[in-house]
DNA sequence: ACGAAGCCCTGCAAGC
DNA sequence: TGCTTGCAGGGCTTCG
């Protein structure tokens, strides 16, 4: 599913359909996602105009005057402009019809996502409230990380795929990040030297930078709002290459579980 | 406060 | 060919 990258591409590919356009019907036919979808979000947008389209962790934020629309894409959503009348597919929960004739389509198999409507302050929102720095901005950099891990007994990717400490840092980047700084996976993040941590935090900011040029990363069924999957995977040196040479050094690359998630790294490279 | 584990859900690939 | 199992890009919630 999407990471930073992959929200960002979305961001970018709807935004031109969206921005300054009314939005002239929604239809929703599958309230079911993480959280149901509010029942009543029609009479909050249907009609009126979106001011901007933003982007905050992984969370899209459409504004309107009274309100903001958040969509999170989960892990298997996705949101694509469609012309308007364009038959559905058996996961496409929700469309929003714009005003230009097309519209934005949210397409999610695994309902992780989540479309829900904010009134007030969204910085008190509870789900926005305690997120860490974006990470592509200076308010993100390798002193925050070490500052942050003090006493921390979590392992560094654990840490860094922490939403409190950074955002936007999901499997594929955390992996891949470790690896560019030579950090090993399982580290604890209390007994990392301030160093390494710069080291770490330029890895984080290169790597989903890349991965934003690129249109993200496609494994096998993300799309960007055109429709077109993203060109970041060939540039992966770790993830989903367990047991595969390290292109550093030759040595296999190591897979194991940690918090549930699958992690690469290579034992020689990373320590 | 922190850290580990469970859970939400569907689709797909691998193994028997 | 089928069934079962495990895994997938996230992150909230619960439990110890």
């Amino acid at each position: 599913m999407p990471e930073l990258p992959e929200v960002e591409t979305t961001l970018k590919g709807i935004a031109p359909h969206v921005i300054n356009r009314q939005l002239t019907k929604l239809v929703v036919r599958n309230a079911s996602l993480r959280w149901p979808v509010p029942t009543d979000l029609a009479s909050h947008i249907v009609g009126k105009e979106v001011r901007s389209l933003k982007r905050r962790a992984k969370y899209l934020l459409w504004e309107f005057d009274s309100g903001h629309l958040l969509v999170h894409l989960g892990m298997s959503g996705s949101l694509r402009v469609v012309p308007a009348g364009t038959a559905p597919g058996k996961h496409d929960h929700v469309d929003l019809q714009v005003s230009d004739g097309q519209m934005v389509r949210y397409t999610d198999p695994r309902r992780f996502g989540a479309v829900l409507w904010v009134e007030g302050a969204l910085a008190e929102h509870s789900l926005l409230k305690e997120l860490g720095p974006e990470p592509l901005t200076d308010d993100f950099d390798g002193e925050w990380l070490y500052q942050c891990s003090r006493r921390r007994k979590v392992p560094i990717k654990s840490f860094i795929m922490d939403n409190k400490v950074v955002v936007g840092v999901g499997n594929i980047y955390a992996n891949e990040a470790l690896f560019m700084s030579g950090i090993h996976p399982k580290r604890e993040a209390g007994s990392i030297s301030k160093a390494r941590y710069l080291r770490l935090g330029e890895a984080i900011k290169q790597v989903l930078s890349k991965a934003v040029a690129e249109g993200g990363t496609t494994l096998r069924d993300f799309v960007g709002g055109d429709g077109k999957p993203g060109y970041f995977k060939q540039e992966l040196q770790v993830y989903g290459r367990g047991g595969e040479p390290c292109r550093t050094c030759g040595k296999t690359l190591k897979e194991i579980r940690l918090g549930q998630r699958a992690t690469v790294f290579c034992s020689a490279c990373q320590t």
